[in-house]
This record gives C-alpha cells, structure tokens and sequence, in this order.
DNA sequence: GTCTATACATGGATAGAC
DNA sequence: GTCTATCCATGTATAGAC
C-alpha cells in the first residue's frame, strides 16, 4: 500500500481541497495572526469544520503543523516571484522599477506572508532552520537582480559596485516594514498606511528610492 | 497616608531598585523574547526573585504588565534619540549622515526595542492605542529631520520635494528590517548579519541609499 | 480517516497569612 | 509589601470507538 492509499471515495463533495490542505490554510492564517505561542489548536480544529484529533492525525503537533504552515507560507512567496517575467526589451531602469514595484505590491498584497515571517523572527528562526529546502527560495530574485544590474552597469546607467543581496535587502526591508510596522506606524505618526493614496505615494517613493541607489555614478 | 506610603525602611540594599523596576525590567526583556501570548508570569517573577503575587499586585494584570513594558521601550528609545545632537556646524550632508547612522546603531543596539515593536504589530497595535502619551514619541526626530531638509535645500544639495515622514520612514525600514529580519535572512541567504564586517558594510550601504535619495536634482 | 471524551500539564489570577 | 498555597480555566495531546 503506497503513499495514494487513499483507494475510492475520492470526494467529489463541493468543498473537496483535502483534509490536510484545509487545516494547512486555516493554520496559516491563524499563526499568522497570532504567531506560534498565540494560535490556539482549537481554533484551528473549529474554524476547518473539523476536531482536534484530526489534527494531530495529519500534523502530529502544533509545532509540526507551524513548519509545515511556514515552510507552505514561503513556497506561496516564490511561486509568486518565480512568475515575474522582467528581462526582454524592458530598458535596466524599467526593469529594476518594475521588481521593486512587484516587491512592494507582493508583501502589500500578502500580509499573512509578511506576519509570518515576523512570528518566526520573534522565534529567532528556530523553525525555519528545519526546512532546510528554503534556503535556496529566494535564490532565483537575486539571480534576476544580479542580472538586470549588470545589465545596467554594461549600458553605463548604473553603478559597478552594487552588491546584489545588499539590494535586495533593501528592496526587501522597503517593501516589508510598510506591512510589518504599519499599525505602530500609523498610530505614532497618524498616517494611515491602508489608505490609497498614502500607499501609492509610498511605493513610488521606495522605486524612487532603490533606483537613485544604483544609478550610476 | 499618600502614595509614597513605604514611610521607613528605604532600604539602602545592593540591588534597591525598587521592585516595580525589576519587574518591569524583566518583564520588558521576557515580552521582547517572547511576545505578548509566549511570555510567562511565572518566569517573569522566577528570574525577578519575586513570586507571582508581587506582579499582579504592582501591574494588576499580565496585559497591563505589558502595556507598562511596551511604554518603558518607547520612552527610552526616545530618551536616546532626544540625546542626538546634530545641527550646529554640521553640513546638512554630514547632519543626514549623523542622524541614519544613530538610527541603525540605536536599532542594532537595542534589539529588545525592535522586538516589542514587532509582538506589538503582531497584536495589530491593539495596546499601544492604549498609550497616547507615544503619539508624540517621534515628533522630535521628525522636526530634526525636517529642519536639516530645509538646510539642505537652502543650501542646493538636497531636492525640495522630500517629505520628512516619508524619510523618517526609510530610515526606519532599513534601520529596523536589519535587526527585524535577521534570523530567516540570515538562513536564507547564509549572510551573518551579526559579523562585524557584514555589519559595517551593510550601515554603510544604508547611509550612503538614504543620501543619494535626497540629494539634488 | 474521523469522531467524542478525557487525561494531564500549564498558566493566569487570587486568598489570606505575615 | 511580600510571601505560600491554591483555585480554576485553558490548552496540548491522546485513547478508543466507529
């Protein structure tokens, strides 16, 4: 009997996602939320339909069932960014707006994506350092990055000496602290980071911003 | 009988500090850790040499304990930016320089800062709205901000179209998202952030991303 | 695979003596 | 103000039937 031994019965009920997939979403939204220590198994168990056991039955405990909504939470992150197309005809400088833009909009699409990564930060990365797999995520961004900023410095438009994981970290920081910091953000200095025009008035300042960075000279 | 009712006995003890102080010490370090929902009374009172009791009589409540924490934070975050000295003879290039390197030392200085403010986002800001007194926490650096910008423009080098809370937020970004985001980006991109080198180059890039973002044209 | 019922530990909070 | 002892709700986890 291998891994399918799911023999007949394949559901064709309405809401058929697969038990596992079911409380894989709805814990990830609630760590998300709550973090590791906050999320309640039994919240899980109540908002899927379902009971604790199963739970255990699929996950095995609530800190496997936190990897595993993790290590899911960043595969969903590079699906995302694996789908950006951004070399063609695109100019250097186009091509370094439109990921930056993309980065900015991704995390501000994704606030699930940005909680997470800070409940795991607060947990000092004790988690993710099990999911060896991930490391290689974001691999494929700086690839793109590496590429398009040579791609500037052979056309004379952007400086030699731009380290591209040092870019990326500040595109990333940009792009994260306007999700991750925007309810301290807003009460402190009464700026309403959701509302619509504050939001784009802060993209275009960090595309602005990471593009000044790397113009030449 | 008012409130500085401990009539006798002012203890001249090695370790007077007031107990109320040690708790909220300890308590401002366990919440930073841990978070608001991963923290424990028991351990704030064990590593206080306190018991449990003591808390609730002086802070009532684990919440209002980290109500009392999450303020503490802030007040000597300001306290240390209130020190900053800057206009003077600084040029307005050198000024900038001063007041980003301050704000990503004070930052990697005090992660326990950043930590609180981050359990706080988690908790959708859902104390510190119980605190107006911080409303007002970051107006200072804000004005110093805007008032080396107006030098800068009176002088040429700097644009006259930066608005001062957008760059107050940058500086932030980067400044926070260094210490924030340590652990995954660290695993992610095998890059100790905590090494002196990767340190110092990555101040320097910040420094020198914030400059170029206000200079002229 | 899925459920109900329950074991067992933990954690926030309080009573009451000193 | 400070302590010990304890109450009670909650939360993780499992046993065992279907």
């Amino acid at each position: 009997m291998t891994k399918a031994s799911r023999s007949k019965t394949a559901p064709a009920k309405g809401d058929e996602e697969g038990t596992r997939a079911r409380i894989l979403n709805v814990a990830l939204q609630e760590f998300s939320r709550l973090g590791l220590s906050g999320a309640r198994i039994d919240a899980i168990a109540a908002e899927s339909g379902l009971n604790k056991a199963m739970i255990y039955y699929h996950f095995g405990s609530k800190e496997q069932l936190y990897v595993a909504a993790l290590k899911e939470s960043y595969q969903r992150f590079r699906e995302i960014e694996g789908a950006l197309e951004v070399d063609g005809a695109l100019e250097p400088e186009q091509a370094l707006r439109k990921l930056v833009g993309a980065s900015f909009d991704f995390h501000a699409a994704h606030p699930e994506f940005v909680r997470m990564v800070m409940g795991e930060n607060i947990n000092q990365g004790e988690y993710i350092s099990k999911i060896p797999e991930l490391r290689a995520i974001n691999h494929s961004a700086i690839a793109l990055l590496e590429h398009v900023c040579q791609r500037g410095v052979a056309e004379g438009v952007f400086r030699a000496d731009v380290d591209p994981v040092d870019l990326h970290m500040s595109i990333s920081a940009l792009s994260f602290y306007n999700v991750s910091n925007r309810h301290t953000f807003s009460f402190i200095f009464g700026r309403d980071l959701g509302a619509a025009d504050v939001h784009a008035a802060r993209r275009a300042s960090v595309v602005d911003t990471i593009l000044r960075a790397v113009r030449a000279p």
